[in-house]
DNA sequence: CACGATATATCGTTGGGCAATCTATCGAAA
DNA sequence: TTTCGATAGATTGCCCAACGATATATCGTG
């Protein structure tokens, strides 16, 4: 298993990666975390004092909401993406990907082009 | 032209634009500056006072150095990356380069969210 | 001469990441 | 049964980087 990212490599691009999670179905804090560090092979670490924060950040700036449950025995609060949410993620997954390819140019003999989905 | 990034989005990868930019060859701060606005299509605009600061720190680390230069008429300090730098610089361009395909991953519903109780 | 572009530097604010710490519950092993 | 690690969430305080603002100085052009 590679190591893990060097600290400030993914800042900036937190928001965006928690949108894109919530964006495929409602989740609570812990299971995001798990599968941010999954996805990533273990790479990309968030530690739940950055995580809780930036949830209760999108949260306040209505990208996303939530809703308590307890009926499961575990006590969960659980996220989903809202309207605006969608449309910030939108928005920011363009740009992600524009900025990927402003790095290739940069870059150049150090960065391997991922292919672009669409 | 497109907009501007936004605010975050390049932070965690300055570092990384900088040393490619001078792993092509040595040049000054302000160069540097317009190189990367260009290479974007004026989107990755770096401020003088994040470049400035920036440049100050890598130079701190050993990973570029500097040398002043008055004959062109100019009062310009040309920085060059050292061989630490080159090291740094392949360490973390394979770093953006795997943590690129993490985004890529989780922005394209590659696993299975919990299902959601109701 | 005025003015915009070139060129570098630094200050102060701001805001986010993260380790540390706290609470609490669950299931399984000892 | 007690212990312990995993699950689940929240918060505090430190640290540091990005950035706007500001300063200085020089160059070329109208």
């Amino acid at each position: 298993m590679p190591n893990k990212f060097e600290t400030d490599l993914m800042r900036g691009s937190l928001d965006l990666m928690v949108l894109s999670v919530l964006d495929r179905g409602t989740q609570y804090g812990y299971a995001i975390q798990k599968q941010i560090r999954e996805a990533s092979g273990g790479q990309a670490k968030m530690s739940a004092g950055t995580m809780y924060p930036l949830l209760h950040r999108l949260e306040k700036q209505k990208l996303i909401r939530s809703r308590w449950d307890d009926s499961s025995g575990r006590r969960r609060k659980w996220y989903s993406i809202t309207a605006m949410g969608k449309k910030r993620l939108a928005k920011q997954a363009t740009q992600w990907n524009q900025y990927a390819r402003c790095m290739a140019t940069i870059m150049q003999n150090h960065f391997k082009p991922i292919p672009h989905p669409t």
